[in-house]
Formats: structure tokens, C-alpha cells, sequence
DNA sequence: CGTTGACTTGACCGTCTTCAAGTTTAGTGG
DNA sequence: CCACTAAACTTGAAGACGGTCAAGTCAACG
């Protein structure tokens, strides 16, 4: 495994690692539209909240399980995963991690983190102070609501991948993994219109995310390919046939719904 | 599956599904030293927050996946379990309900249920309106980020069980849910010092929580009965050997940290 | 005393893991 | 640009683990 820190760089001077680059309310991410918009006084709190930028290289530890961090992140750009380990050194990949989502409001409601969290791609995080938060609860109770709501979602897509790790087989579960990151990826725009989600993975990763082991998951790989369903390229996936694959994975389309961005 | 709908009962009546026989500030539940001691404008606002409680028969479906519930409950009493089904009509497990835990959260701050949810035991359920949530967030910050806790929590053990489900043989994984679930129930007093859970299980409600078939969870009792680990007797499970238990699960307890209940 | 749901056990078979040995690809230094 | 290396990926073989099928037993209950 990755065991290299987390790296700190910056846009032009390199020196601060909370060079503030993009001001909330000129956002990139915040144009989308499937997040909700902010009011004034929302996006200036969160303004104010935001403590700076973090620039983290791909392959980095974020967060380290046990560790009580002082930060809370939202991601601005990149992919992430969170994991745990068994002591025997086998891993499982909870869940991964989409611009616009939080990273560390577990440390920052109870004391310590119980995963850890891994770069997939260099990232931009924006970074809050995690004791600052019981502010936000007093001031904003529409963005305490906002946090709530996105601890829910989180738990949600847990639910979806338990079931899915818990009940489906091999391929099945392939299938529906694929489907779950590629919708996720098309609504921040990281997959475009032409299957090819933008995602850097190792089968090891997706192995280690299904509970099946390295050669199991290459060989189930292979099957999707055989059936013109999938292509596997180093370091990704590409969707060939969506109908197909939703059909094998009895899948179900859910309407997206508005989501904070905090 | 059980069918059978949400029964209501009451205590002396038999007309009112919303006799509320425990002020909030006597509650039964709130004495335990586990739960953080909550102030008198915070016990006040609980109190006023609360319609109600809802007796439910044992074997029945307090909520449906899909289902918007105008209600969201917190567990006075009994035990229930969450869960999702596949179309083929396998079940997952996705987690155990203990007194003081919420059901209902999702279908309160997102629309709708995406898991259901069945009760072990009869039980007591709190009832709160799910409109007045909001203002739980205008007026109690303190409050909102309790709910935000629970949500994390519960985040944290579905993280475990994920772990556990994807990662772990048949035989450890037995061994982690029964640890787990045990933990649990004696931190509110369910399960005594004997190492019997007070917790009506059916086998085919372990396999479907741990994603096995039902005959292999039966033969992986028996190699722990056989190891001296635990017995298995009619819709329970007792603990014989916890020590052994723990070693063989590479359990690591986890101090106990005070929680909020609402 | 018959029925039903929970539990048990054996036999067989398929999925998935492990082991072992590759090949291919990307990155690095000469 | 090429040789070398490490990481990612691939494939085959053998066997373990867990699933399915089938046929029970047992206890509770009307």
C-alpha cells in the first residue's frame, strides 16, 4: 500500500498551503446545476468559514484511521476513496469520493476517524477548522441541516454498496459498482456523455471495494468485455453498453435530487 | 417475509395511538449514564417535539423502502433491524436498531426511505412530526448536531459491518456481528453480564445480515458451538467464551463514548 | 395431533481464492 | 532513444469456501 504523506504545493509562490484561490462565491463547482443555490449570507458564511485551499498529490493519505484531525474538507476537485484494514493487511474501500462531498465530519463530530482516506488524483480541498463547525450550527441552521443531510446521503450510498457486496455475485456486483461511480461522476462532471469515466482505478481497487480478490476481479473483468458490456483500459473503465449493463445489475434510476455544497 | 402491518396498540384505552405515557423528562431510557445529560430548555423542547409513542408488534414494518413518512421515531424500547431487498428477493441486512437510536432519519431530511425497516420485539417508538425538524434546527443547535452525531454514527457502524461482510470468512464473520450486536445491547442495558443477548434472532436473519445463505450460517454455528465460542439457542444467541470471541474476530474494544438521545 | 416455522444435516456443485507464473505498460536513468 | 524496473494486468491450475438441493428433526401452538 501508499504510504506517502500528504503532499502540500500551490499555485505560485510556494509557500502557504492556503493560497485561497477561487472566492465561494465564484466557485467552479457551485455553477453546477444540481447543487442548491446558496443565499447571500449563506455564501458568505461559508466564506468565512472556508480557512483556506489544500493541494494534495494523487496517491496521498488524507486522513489516517485514529487520527483526530483539526480539518474538515470538501473536495473542489479530485477523487478519493475512504478504506479500512483488517489486520492481516486486507482492505476493504468504503466508499469513494466525489467533488462536492465532505471528507473528515466523522472526526469532526466525534473525536477520531475510523477510516482512512486516499487520493485517487491530485485534489483541491477546500479546508474548514473543524471547531469552527458548532459555529455553523448556531448561526446557519440551514447549513447544519446541509451536513445532516449530506451524513444521510453518505449512509445511504452505504446501504446500496452493502447490499450490492452483500448479495450480489461477481459480476453483478462489477455491473452495479460501475453504474454507482458513473453516475455519481457525470453529475460533478467527471464522466462526459461517452461512457469513459475519468477515473483513475486499479483492479486491485475495485477488488478491494467488492470484497473479491485481484484475480477474481480480472477474470469477472473479462466476462463483462466478453459480453461487449465493458472495456477495461489501465487505470479505468469504460462503459460500452449502459442498457446492458443496467439490465445485469437490475438497476434502477433515481431522479437526482438539489444538494448543498458546503 | 413478514407482511403483516404496523400494529397499534395502547395501553389502557385501545383508541389512541398517541397516549404519551412517559414524560421525557422521567424517561426510563434517559437515566443511563450513557447518554449525555441534556438541559432543561433542551429536555423542554424534546418534550413538546414529541406527539407521541407508538407501540408496534413484533414482526412488523415500521417503514417501507420508497415510502415518505410524515413521522421520524426514536427507539424507546425493542429492537428492529434495517434492511433492502434485491428483486430477485434476497435480503440484506444493513444494520440492528437499538433503544435511543433514530428510524426514519433518511425519509426526514432527504424524501424518501430508501431501506425498510422491521421490528425483532414489540417495541415503543417516540414519535415526531417530520415538519418540526426544521425548527429543531432553528431553535436547538445543540440538538441538530446531536441528530448530525447519530447520523454518523451510524455511518460509523454501517463502515464496520461493510468491513466485516466484505473482508472477513464465514466463521469471523459471526464471531464480529455477535461482539458487535453484544456491545451494543449491553451499553442500554438489553444484554446482562451472562453474555445472553436478550435479542430474538432467526438464523436466517443472521445470514442475511452477514451475506451468507442460511445453511452455511447454520454450519458455522456449529463450528463455534463446537470451538465453545457461543451457542446457538432457539431465536438467540448466548456468548460462552468472549475472550475467545474477540481473538477470533481481531476485536479491539472502543471506549464508550457518551451519546445524545432525542 | 396436525401444521407451521425454525433449525439441522448430508451430498453435490459452483464461485471465488490462492498460488504461480507469466505479459504488458509506464516511468526512470543511462 | 533504449534498457531496466516496478507496477499493473493476465492466465491457468488446484482446491477451499460457501451455495443449493433435498430431506429430514424439533418445538410451539391451535
Amino acid at each position: 500500500m501508499k504510504t506517502s504523506g500528504v503532499q502540500v504545493k500551490n499555485g505560485t509562490n510556494g509557500k502557504s498551503r492556503s493560497a485561497r484561490q477561487y472566492p465561494c462565491e465564484s466557485c467552479p463547482l457551485r455553477d453546477k446545476d444540481i447543487f442548491r443555490k446558496f443565499s447571500g449570507s449563506e455564501l458568505d458564511f461559508v466564506q468565512v468559514f472556508k480557512t483556506g485551499e489544500l493541494l494534495v498529490e494523487a496517491q496521498s493519505t488524507i486522513l489516517r484511521e485514529g487520527a483526530s484531525s483539526a480539518h474538515l474538507y470538501t473536495v473542489l476537485s479530485g477523487l478519493a476513496f475512504r478504506y479500512k484494514t483488517l489486520t492481516d493487511g486486507s482492505r476493504q474501500i468504503l466508499n469513494f469520493v466525489f467533488p462536492g462531498e465532505l471528507i473528515g465530519l466523522q472526526a469532526a463530530v466525534q473525536s477520531e476517524m475510523q477510516h482512512s482516506v486516499e487520493s485517487l488524483t491530485d485534489m483541491v480541498l477546500c479546508v474548514f477548522q473543524r471547531e469552527r463547525l458548532w459555529e455553523l450550527y448556531q448561526k446557519f441552521p440551514s447549513l447544519a441541516f446541509d451536513i445532516t443531510w449530506l451524513a444521510s446521503r453518505e449512509e445511504r450510498l452505504l446501504d446500496e454498496h452493502l447490499l450490492n457486496v452483500g448479495r450480489r455475485p461477481a459480476v453483478e456486483r462489477l455491473a452495479f459498482l460501475f453504474l454507482h461511480i458513473h453516475r455519481r461522476a457525470e453529475a460533478v462532471g467527471v464522466a462526459n456523455g461517452d461512457g469513459n469515466l475519468n477515473m483513475p482505478l486499479t483492479q486491485q481497487q475495485v477488488a478491494d471495494a467488492l470484497g473479491l480478490s485481484l484475480v477474481h476481479t480480472n477474470k469477472s473483468l473479462r466476462k463483462l468485455y466478453d459480453r461487449k458490456l465493458i472495456a477495461w483500459q489501465t487505470r479505468g473503465v469504460q462503459i460500452l453498453d449502459r442498457k446492458g449493463l443496467e439490465e445485469l445489475a437490475d438497476w434502477e434510476e433515481e431522479e437526482s435530487r438539489l444538494r448543498p455544497l458546503i
